[in-house]
DNA sequence: CTGAAAGCGCTAACAT
DNA sequence: ATGTTAGCGCTTTCAG
C-alpha cells in the first residue's frame, strides 16, 4: 500500500551521476545528449555509472531548455470511429521509430472540444497532426504559426496536408455503380464541418456529369451507424437505388434500416461506403467501399510532421494525395427494374460465398 | 508557409505580465496557482493584462517545480479493439473535468511495447490508468511504486483495481445456455496474458460444477476476428453446441468461420461473447453477449487515480467491482438434437426483427 | 574534450 | 497581500 501522499520517490539527478563518475554536470549531460555525438571513453563510464544508479533524463527539465518535448500530439475526429485506430498505428509506429511520443486526443466530433484540447496540448508538444479535423481553416492556420502542424484528410493552403484521392475514389464507386446499370445516385452526406464530405460530393457531382449519372444529396447525418439508419427513414420518402454513403459506418446503417424496412440490399437498392473499417466485411451483406490506405495515412502525416520539427520546410504546395482502391462486396448490384417484383433471370443474384474482390 | 527552422514563437512570460502589471513575479505566480486562491483587485488586473499580452502560462516549467505535470497516461491493450474506444471516453471525460490531460498509449497487445512505453511515459505523468494491461504483476508494482496507478480489467494485490463482474457474467452466460438444454459449454481462450481470460475460464469451471454442465476449454487464440476463425477449424475437429468466447470479437470471427463451414448458428451451435461491442449488433445473427459498463470502468478508474494523486491512500482492498448484464440477441438456441436435420417443430427459431432483450 | 557559470519559466519558502 | 531569494534538473554559452 505505496503512500503517495507527498511527491513520488526522488530519482537521481544528473548531478549524483556527475558526483559518482567524478565528473562536471555538464560533462554528464553531454554523455546523454541527442544525437550521441559523445563517444569517448569517459561518456563510456559516465553512461554505466548512471545505469548503476538508474539515472534516467527528466524530460521536463530537458524540455525547460531545449523547448522540445519529444511528444507530438494525434487529433482525431471520433476514436470511436475504427477508421482511426488504423491511422492511430500509423502515426504511434513512426513517430516512435523516432523516439517521440504520441498523444492522442478525441475530439469526439465537437468543434469546441477539440479547439480547447488542442489549445491546452499545444505547449507540452513539438507539432500535431490532426486528423480530421473539425475546426476552421482560420484556426488551423492559428495553430500552425505556434508549431508545426501536419493535416490529414483535409486541405488547406499554407499547411502541410495528406490526403487520400477522394475523386478518384468517387469516380471508381460511380463506374461501378454506373456499370451495374444505375443511372442515378444519391450521396448521403456526413457533418458539413468535414473536409471529405465537403469533395466527395463535388467530386460526384463531377463523376456524374462524366458518366451521364444523375446525382442528388441528402442530410447532412450523423457520420454514424444511427444517422445511416436517420438517412435510411429519410430514403423511404425519397427512394433510390443506388446510394454512396459518406463513410462505412453510415452505410452500414442504411442497409440495416432499410433492411428492417423490408428494402433488399442490394436487390432493391445498391449500397457503397468509405474506408473499409473491419465492419464492413462483417455486416450482411459485405459492403462495397472505397479504401483509403489507413496506416498509411497516419504514418506519411506524422513523417512529415517530424521532418518538420527537425527543422524542414513544410511542403505547404499541393497536398500529398494517398490511393485509394474500390473493395467490391455484396451491397451493390446489378439495377433491379422492376422493383418489388422478382428479379430477371440471368441477373446476378447476391452471391453468398463469393470473396471480395478489389480492383484498381 | 511558416518557417519552423527556429524553435517557434516566444511566448509571454511571467515576468513580461510582471514588468507590465508593475508587480512581482511571484504575484504574477500566485494569480494564476490553482487551486486559485487569490482573488484581490490586483490579481483581477494581472489576468486582465495577461490576457491582453496572451500569455499562458508554461505547463513544463510548473512541472518542473511542482513535479505534477496535470497528465496522466492510459494504457490500453489494443486500439483496434473497439471496447477500448468507450473506456477512453470515460476516462478522458473524467480526468477533462478535473483539468487533467490524458495520455493515451496503445501497447499493441505487446508485453515488451508496453513496458517501454510505460517506462518513457511515466516520467511526464501524474498517475497511470492500465486498462487490461499485459505485463506482469511485478512489474505493475514496480511502477505503482514510482507513480499513482491503477488497474482496470484486472486484480493485483497491493495496486488499486477496478474490474467487472467477471463471475457474474459468466454464471448468467452459462444459465442462459443451460435453460436452451446445453449441456456441454466450450470455452474459447483468449490471450494467457489477459486476467479476465484467467478468472472467465476459472468463472465458467466453478458455475458448470455448480448448473451441471460440463465445460473444456480450447486455445489460446488471438482476441480478433481472425482468432475466432481458427478457432473455428480447431472447433471442427471438436464439435460442440455451445460456445463461449473470450470476446466478442472472437465471437464475431466464430460465426463467420462455422457459417463459411456450413455450420448453423445458433442451429447447430450457439454462441456467447464477451464486451457488447458495436459490431455484436451488426453480425448476422446478432451476437448474445455479457456486457460490461464500458464507459463507467473508464471514468471510476480515473476518477480513482486523480483522487490518488491529490494525495488519497488509494483504495487497495477488494478490487472495486461493476455489474455486468447479459444481451440475448440471435446466436443463442436450443440446442439442435438431432444434428443436420430439421430442427423439431415448436422450438425457437432464429427470429430476424425481434429486438434485443437486456437481462439482468 | 571538459569545466564553470548562467539561465529556461515557474514556484516555494521566507520575509516584509 | 506582496516582494525577495533560491532553486527544480537540465542545457548551453564560453573558457580552458
Amino acid at each position: 500500500m505505496p503512500d503517495h501522499t507527498r511527491p513520488p520517490d526522488k530519482r537521481a539527478t544528473i548531478y549524483d551521476v556527475a558526483a559518482e563518475a567524478d565528473v562536471s554536470p555538464s560533462t554528464v549531460s553531454r554523455a546523454f545528449s541527442r544525437p550521441s555525438r559523445v563517444n569517448s571513453e569517459t561518456a563510456e563510464r559516465i553512461r554505466r555509472v548512471a545505469e548503476r544508479l538508474g539515472y534516467r533524463t527528466n524530460p521536463l527539465a530537458r524540455a525547460l531548455t531545449t523547448s522540445r518535448t519529444h511528444m507530438i500530439a494525434l487529433v482525431i475526429a471520433d476514436i470511436t470511429n475504427p477508421v482511426y485506430a488504423e491511422i492511430v498505428r500509423g502515426a504511434q509506429a513512426t513517430a516512435m521509430n523516432d523516439e517521440y511520443t504520441t498523444l492522442l486526443i478525441d475530439a469526439q466530433e465537437s468543434d469546441r472540444l477539440e479547439r480547447t484540447a488542442i489549445e491546452r496540448t499545444m505547449p507540452t508538444v513539438d507539432g500535431i497532426v490532426l486528423a480530421s479535423s473539425r475546426i476552421s481553416d482560420s484556426a488551423i492556420r492559428m495553430f500552425a504559426k505556434q508549431r508545426p502542424v501536419v493535416v490529414l484528410n483535409r486541405a488547406i493552403a499554407d499547411v502541410p496536408c495528406v490526403v487520400t484521392d477522394n475523386p478518384r475514389g468517387v469516380r471508381r464507386a460511380a463506374e461501378h455503380l454506373g456499370e451495374l446499370g444505375h443511372d442515378h445516385i444519391t450521396y448521403v452526406a456526413g457533418p458539413q464541418a468535414s473536409w471529405p464530405n465537403g469533395i466527395r460530393w463535388r467530386s460526384l457531382l463531377e463523376a456524374g456529369m462524366e458518366l451521364e449519372i444523375k446525382v442528388r444529396q441528402i442530410g447532412p447525418f450523423s457520420p454514424t451507424i444511427e444517422g445511416g439508419e436517420r438517412a435510411a427513414e429519410e430514403l423511404r420518402s425519397r427512394p433510390a437505388t443506388a446510394v454512396l454513403a459518406f463513410n462505412d459506418q453510415m452505410a452500414i446503417g442504411l442497409i440495416r434500416g432499410l433492411t428492417r424496412m423490408g428494402v433488399d440490399v442490394p436487390g432493391d437498392v445498391s449500397i457503397v461506403g468509405f474506408d473499409n473499417i473491419l465492419a464492413a466485411d462483417i455486416v450482411t451483406p459485405g459492403l462495397t467501399t472505397v479504401a483509403a490506405p489507413l496506416y498509411a495515412e497516419g504514418s506519411a502525416a506524422t513523417r512529415h510532421l517530424l521532418s518538420m520539427i527537425e527543422g524542414a520546410p513544410g511542403h505547404t504546395g499541393r497536398p500529398m494525395v494517398l490511393p485509394v482502391r474500390l473493395v467490391v462486396r455484396h451491397s451493390t448490384a446489378v439495377r433491379n427494374l422492376r422493383p418489388g417484383r422478382a428479379r430477371p433471370p440471368g441477373v446476378r443474384q447476391r452471391p453468398t460465398t463469393t470473396p471480395a474482390v478489389h480492383l484498381s
